[in-house]
DNA sequence: TGGCAATACTG
DNA sequence: CAGTAT
DNA sequence: GCCA
């Protein structure tokens, strides 16, 4: 008897992530039938929520991801869910009832989806710069849509629990224009709904610490420097979060899991049956010295392992042994000074609120010039390890002249107090900026060589790394994250910090592209880096080379740059969303 | 057994 | 070129 | 580490 017979089922925000591929074809082979058209919705439907739309305090996140990833129309659908108050659960529930062999709903296991928007619109004080955004920032999808209405049918309806607590400059931005609007930074607003289903996580009872067990593994590798063994692990590790079932042997992973192999699936045996693995509990007292050190920036491995073998603990002591070090990577003492601010996640609306500032100074320097918030923060993150800026201007291929721009408004808004220091140098930085890094050599009583020229680089950069941050005042509004990982500098290495729990500072990237490039750059920005590594790969293997300037045949001639989709129709891939793109492994499942 | 993404910036 | 970064 |  098949399990889920004249069953309908929805999955939302659309059926095409790759784990949820994979559920809809064992819910069809079960005698489940999946709705392709809104009409199709009846009352007994059933639906299913992608899990990665469900935060680990089982809410659903009716964000605006959420909505804009809907392959059917969001407002229409949405509209039927209400009306007829359909069931709610976990896509993952499916493997969970497959297993059981029992397809029941449990009562607890039901997501309520009534409206409790409550206002949260705190951000009425302070916000001065913030509701004079001349250009939205957070326009990137709408812009895509734009390019390529050609090929697509009507826009697509924004549905009203989302719009209504929507940012408005995203809307007038269709319209082309958006003077003096309103910019909301509650743009991750979510609706959360407290529901106990905690016997129904995303990632199967068990899996768990095989997961944690084989990023365990790959840090060690990685800071071995082995980064190929590394990356086997990581991949390894990725497919197994993908896998909806529970491992129940190392050949059972081996057969069902791409990426495992027979090493590692000795190493999945060896842990199921003895709930351990040799010497995996803990990073030996070297490695965590290695891994205080590679956590600031600039150090790496390379430089994290000399320190370490001679035998040092401490930035302080690295810096009598190895003074040469920190002067000629003077970089290295922004990372110390900063080390515990830049290990801390920054929340979605911060990153909006600092890249509107940002956004402000930029229409002084050149109106025509767009920016775009991409990295972590685009792909949906609730957290994010940095702030990716990324500007364009309309037309315009000639990449000095952003990169002049860039200099520019990093410049005024390291005046202004925004920025904190700068990376890397131009000879204009230089100027504004010397005296800080000769403060930074003073405070660890380093001596400021005479010698610090700074090669002024004759093209500009295209890419500036900052540490930026909020005025006190006006960072007061964010709440404070409660850190689960929160890494301290050792009390010898205290005396050189700058961190500050009331405003952190923040690690910024600025990066550009020629206007012709921005779809293969965008692809690059919007990562993540094993997205990036995945699909580079696939166009290797078609004796293709894509790169953040374009996708490239084997005479390397350009065969497409700024259409996205385009770049995957020409690798055979279905177009994946950016919130997607965190889950990509080579294969989703061995033959 | 060889290859594992591809590029930017710095010394 | 090597090292660190994205 | 894994894979072709």
């Amino acid at each position: 008897m098949l399990l889920f017979k004249g069953t309908k089922f929805v999955i939302l925000p659309n059926r095409n992530a790759s784990s949820l591929k994979f559920l809809a074809e064992l819910l069809v082979k079960e005698g489940g039938m999946l709705v392709n058209e809104e009409k199709e919705i009846d009352c007994d439907t059933i639906v299913l929520i992608n899990d990665s739309f469900i935060t680990n305090t089982n809410t659903i996140m009716k964000n605006e991801l959420f909505f804009k990833e809907f392959d059917l129309d969001p407002s229409t659908v949405w509209n039927n869910v209400n009306t007829y108050k359909l069931k709610c659960v976990r896509a993952t529930c499916i493997s969970e009832w497959l297993r059981k062999s029992s397809f029941q709903i449990n009562p607890e296991l039901v997501l309520s989806v009534e409206d409790n928007l409550e206002d949260n619109s705190e951000d009425h004080s302070g916000v001065k710069f913030v509701t004079h955004s001349a250009t939205p920032l957070y326009n990137y999808d709408l812009i895509t849509a734009k390019l390529l209405k050609n090929s697509e049918k009507a826009a697509r309806q924004i549905p009203e629990v989302y719009s209504s607590s929507q940012n408005k400059s995203e809307n007038s931005e269709l319209a082309g224009k958006s003077m003096e609007t309103e910019v909301s930074n509650k743009m991750g607003e979510e609706v959360k709904r407290t529901v106990d289903i905690s016997q129904t996580t995303s990632v199967p009872k068990g899996n768990e610490k095989l997961i944690q067990a084989l990023g365990r593994l790959a840090k060690r590798y990685e800071m071995k420097g082995d980064q190929f063994r590394a990356r086997g692990y990581k991949l390894a590790r990725i497919g197994i979060e993908q896998y909806p079932f529970k491992i129940e042997s190392g050949a059972q992973a081996q057969e069902e899991i791409s990426n495992v192999g027979a090493s590692i699936a000795k190493k999945i045996q060896t842990l199921l049956d003895n709930g351990s693995l040799p010497g995996l509990q803990e990073l030996f007292e070297s490695e965590k010295r290695v891994d205080y050190f590679t956590r600031c920036h600039d150090i790496g491995i390379y430089t994290a392992k000399k320190w370490e073998i001679m035998g040092l603990k401490s930035f302080s002591e690295a810096c009598t042994i190895f003074p040469e070090d920190f002067t000629r990577d003077w970089p290295i003492l922004f990372g110390w000074s900063y080390y515990e601010d830049w290990l801390k996640p920054i929340r979605r609306d911060e990153c909006e609120k600092l890249a509107s500032v940002v956004q402000q100074e930029l229409h002084l320097i050149d109106p025509q010039m767009k920016v775009e918030i991409l990295g972590s923060y685009h792909r949906g993150a609730e957290k994010c390890g940095d702030i990716d800026l990324f500007f364009y201007k309309a037309g315009c291929d000639d990449i000095s002249e952003i990169g002049r721009i860039m200099e520019d408004l990093s410049i005024s808004l390291y005046r202004k107090g925004y920025v904190q220091c700068f990376l890397q140098l131009t000879r204009k930085i230089y100027k504004a900026f010397n005296k800080i890094i000769i403060n930074r050599l003073e405070k660890c009583h380093l001596k400021t060589t005479p010698t610090l020229q700074y090669t002024a680089r004759d093209d500009n950069p295209r890419k500036f790394m900052l540490g930026v941050k909020l005025p006190d005042k006006e960072k007061r509004q964010f709440e404070s994250i409660t850190f689960v990982d929160n890494y301290k500098l050792k009390p010898e290495d205290m005396f050189m910090s700058l961190n500050s729990d009331r405003s952190p500072c923040r690690r910024m990237d600025f990066f550009c592209c020629k206007y012709s490039e921005l779809g293969a750059a965008r692809l690059q920005w919007i990562g993540p880096k094993e997205f990036n590594r995945w699909i580079r790969l696939k166009a290797m293997h078609n004796g293709l080379k894509l790169t953040q300037h374009g996708l490239y045949d084997n005479h390397n001639v350009l065969l497409e740059s700024f259409d996205e989709q385009r770049i995957f129709q020409l690798l055979n891939e279905d177009y994946i969303s950016p919130s997607e793109r965190n889950h990509v492994v080579k294969k989703r499942r061995k033959v």
